[in-house]
DNA sequence: CGCAATGAGTTGCAATAAGCAACCTAAAGC
DNA sequence: GCTTTAGGTTGCTTATTGCAACTCATTGCG
């Protein structure tokens, strides 16, 4: 991960980049979303290195989106579950999950999400203003807001002028 | 990143989380969006290491999230812009950006999305039906597709049965 | 009670990837 | 022609990952 990161500073992505930005951390979540709880059930679901493991779930922990609790019942096992700002990233994984369906799955659909009652399809996770249109890029602005330091004010003065169109 | 990950075979969240699973790419995506184009540009805002940037670059351009076009006017600049996949990402990175500004940015507003005619702040981005309801983790089911491979299948046939509640 | 088994980690070491500076090549500018 | 600029690559150092073995508390069992 990156250490010495001018940008890193206070942009809400350079820091969601940090907490989730490693070849495992968001498949932690995908697992806890599955009801994957222990240590054991992680390492076995993922294949991952228990260190790296203790380590990242240490970090989510630390970041709130996991709670751990010791298990009363087996004062061995312990319990890792996403808290609610945990459950808040489900439009995070949803839309993730969705865009490597389309685009990195070419040609097969491996799984899709659906609603669990009625078992329809979901439709793609959007953008949308709060009359509920659907927003594209060159629809939206990022702006700095009050707490916005020196280098991400900078930063997305220097954006606005620049459109974005599709190559 | 994992070398070797059971799970990562068709899983579209192992899939996105091995393009996208590292300390920059996501930034560099970030950076796409706000309109920075050329290689000297990424390095310039991200601070990135000149290695890491070109392979980055290879990677997503090999992916279809970026195109790389030689100017015309200047054939010394490359430039690299988001392909329609690319900005089909919008999503991802909104969601993303609103959460670590809800969660990760506590007390402080560093920087919010706002429809750009209208300045209006654009409301959280959310999972929703066909009809528009607005639905929560419960209330959605990962499925096996016609393509998912025999892990993905058990990996989904055992997590059915398992509810994910807040801890 | 004694003891093997289980769950949740930690530790040490080899392999891998990131960070950094220097170098290279081709095209522009003058 | 000579310098500058853009876009890389190469070699070396440092941090991170992966793996196996080990620890330590708890628990089921005879």
């Amino acid at each position: 991960m990156s250490k010495t990161n001018p940008f890193q500073s206070n942009c809400p992505i350079a820091r969601v980049t940090h907490l989730l930005g490693d070849g495992w951390t968001l498949l932690v979540i995908r697992e806890a979303f599955l009801g994957t709880r222990t240590f054991n059930e992680f390492e076995r679901e993922l294949g991952i290195a228990r260190n790296i493991l203790s380590a990242r779930l240490k970090t989510l922990v630390k970041a709130g989106v996991l709670a751990r609790r010791v298990s009363e019942v087996d004062r061995r096992v312990v319990e890792y579950r996403l808290t609610q700002p945990g459950l808040d990233l489900l439009p995070v994984l949803v839309s993730l999950a969705q865009w490597a369906g389309r685009h990195l799955c070419c040609e097969s659909v491996p799984m899709r999400f659906v609603e669990r009652a009625s078992g329809a399809d979901i439709p793609p996770v959007a953008v949308r203003s709060a009359t509920g249109e659907v927003l594209g890029p060159s629809a939206i602005a990022m702006v700095a807001g009050p707490q916005a330091d020196d280098q991400l004010k900078s930063r997305l003065d220097r954006a606005v002028s620049t459109s974005v169109r599709p190559a």
